[in-house]
DNA sequence: CTGACTTGCGCC
DNA sequence: AAAGGGCGCAAGTCAG
């Protein structure tokens, strides 16, 4: 398949040069800016990958023009993942751009300094950078995982562009009638609605505190404790283990007060317009390779606010997420046939308890999460002789990871996305600087950071094997859903939402069961891509309905 | 005054 | 019930 590089010039006009599969130049051609919609339009009814510095400073424009693309590399995402992979010789990315693409950054519409009038992308070149990242890759350990990879990230990076163009479907109107049922009607400015008002004056009678600000964490615990409770701080679950008559409306007061600022009536105005919540998603936003997102908070949508997310007339959600995710992962890529036994089950922590490890589903669960994020105390870490004993595999693969992070080593996911290095004196090797902002301290502090980050390194093969799997799921689906249907991206069924491992997809009714088995196809297609023919399973609960609220 | 940091809490 | 990992965001707080 042909690639065509893109590239903005200094006069404002693009230059498209396209090679074959093996490099051979084949064509360069120069559009001026306005021409590009159509240029790419016109190539996409051949198979094509278009190469560009960075989706987010091409692909929106052309979305806005009605134009879809198959495929991209994106080589901002591509680069940041072969900069810490492993798997790869460092030399061959060496370059005298090597700063300048490492400190790309995104461009949002909420951040839209830089763009389009004096770009650092500008002064890059993006010819020369694949053709290092092709040589690389080739050169790589694993070149088939790594080139999965970054085909994967690319492909999200198209996915992303695109939910922030469709939006997801939001009722200005239920949203707003939520809210006034629960806090009153919409203050004016600097006011607190009625309801925490009232919630305001009971607190500060029951504490016997005229003046207190609750919304003041240093103010409300001397108010506590001059109140004769012990307690040294003012989280909710601190509060709830009190007996006093306050509590339960200080508890209510916080619960609405998170309401309030979070998705209140302001979240409203700035993130809602035309019946669509716009967010920017952020693939590869985490080190783990997970997607990050900048604005409205759209990772982060309280339960309490999707009865908003309603789907257009004639339309349906399709709200599908994979059960217990993690652990799947942590079968298959440690090749654990046990756990991948117990994964056939829909529930895999009741199928670990019908294969005999454990006794109850409980005692599974709070231990898989322990075995994943380290807890070593309590039931957790109880559970973790057993489960080693039964899953040796799996969990030998999250204890040497953890061990790893320990002695200050990189460690990996499956597709060879690298860890940061550990920063701070506890991991210094010969040959390395130290931080001079961090001391070394005393040896206990010393072993608890080193601790720290081998919990740190312990998730991270799996949260960001998890994140490959989902990014596979996602790239996979997004092709299904194209074929379904006809016309523009927002006239077929589109991904317009994506949290790690829950997708929701907007379609057309007569489409919601073709929708409901891609959904299923693209997540069997993701374990083969990851796993091959090794047998582990992504079940998926899946519900079509009107509203977001109802799935589930 | 601004910017950096902390606290608390929403999501997985 | 959290613990143990990863985030974003808003308000309060504090240093300069």
């Amino acid at each position: 398949m042909n690639r065509i590089v893109l590239r903005r010039l200094a006069d404002g006009a693009v230059e498209a040069r396209e090679s074959t599969d093996d490099g051979t130049a084949v064509a360069a051609s120069r559009l001026p800016a306005d021409q590009v919609p159509a240029f790419v339009r016109d190539r996409e009814r051949e198979p094509v990958r278009w190469v560009w510095d960075d989706t987010t400073r091409w692909y929106p424009q052309l979305l806005d023009a009605g134009v879809r693309v198959e495929r991209c590399t994106d080589l901002r995402l591509a680069h940041a993942v072969l900069r810490r992979s492993p798997f790869v010789d460092q030399a061959l990315l060496a370059g005298d751009d090597v700063d300048g693409w490492d400190a790309l950054q995104p461009v949002t519409a909420a951040d839209p300094a830089l763009f389009p009038l004096e770009d650092p992308a500008d002064r890059l070149d993006p010819v020369a950078e694949h053709d290092r990242q092709r040589a690389a890759l080739a050169a790589s350990r694993a070149p088939g995982r790594l080139g999965l990879l970054l085909a994967a990230e690319s492909s999200g990076a198209l996915v992303a562009a695109e939910m922030t163009f469709a939006g997801l479907p939001w009722r200005a109107d239920v949203h707003e009638r939520l809210l006034t049922g629960l806090l009153g009607p919409r203050p004016a400015p600097g006011n607190r609605p009625a309801v925490l008002e009232r919630l305001a004056g009971e607190i500060r009678t029951a504490f016997g505190a005229p003046g207190l600000n609750p919304d003041s964490p240093g103010a409300l615990l001397q108010a506590l404790r001059a109140a004769g409770l012990p307690v040294s701080d003012t989280r909710s679950w601190t509060l709830e283990q009190l007996e006093h008559p306050g509590v339960p409306a200080l508890l209510e007061y916080k619960k609405l007060s998170r309401l309030l600022q979070a998705n209140g009536w302001n979240w409203l105005d700035t993130w809602v317009r035309d019946g669509r919540f716009r967010s920017y998603f952020l693939p590869g936003g985490v080190v783990t390779g997970r997607w990050a997102s900048n604005g409205g908070g759209a990772l982060s949508v309280p339960t309490q606010v999707r009865p908003a997310g309603v789907a257009d007339e004639g339309w349906r959600f399709v709200v599908a997420d994979v059960a217990q995710l993690e652990p799947r992962v942590l079968a298959g890529m440690s090749a654990d046939t046990a756990m991948a036994e117990a994964a056939r089950s829909t529930d895999l922590y009741q199928g670990m308890v019908a294969s005999g490890a454990v006794a109850t589903r409980a005692e599974a669960k709070v231990g898989m999460l322990g075995a994943m994020y380290g807890g070593t105390r309590g039931e957790s870490g109880r559970m973790m002789p057993r489960l080693a004993r039964r899953y040796p595999r799996a969990i030998g693969l999250v204890e040497d990871a953890a061990r790893a992070g320990e002695r200050g080593e990189v460690v990996h996911t499956l597709l060879g996305r690298g860890s940061p290095g550990p920063s701070g004196s506890w991991a210094d090797r010969p040959g390395e600087l130290d931080e001079p902002d961090e001391p070394a301290g005393p040896p206990e502090d010393r072993d608890r950071r080193r601790r720290a980050w081998g919990r740190f390194t312990r998730n991270f093969v799996v949260q960001g094997t998890g994140a490959e799997w989902a990014l596979c799921w996602l790239a996979d689906l997004r092709n299904r859903l194209w074929r379904l249907g006809s016309g523009t991206l927002a006239e077929r069924p589109h991904l317009v939402f994506f949290l790690h491992d829950e997708v929701v997809v907007h379609t057309p009714e007569h489409l919601a069961d073709e929708v409901t088995d891609a959904v299923r196809k693209a997540a069997v297609e993701a374990g083969r891509l990851l796993f091959g023919s090794f047998p582990v399973d992504f079940p998926l609960d899946v519900s079509v309905v009107g509203s977001w609220a109802d799935a589930d």
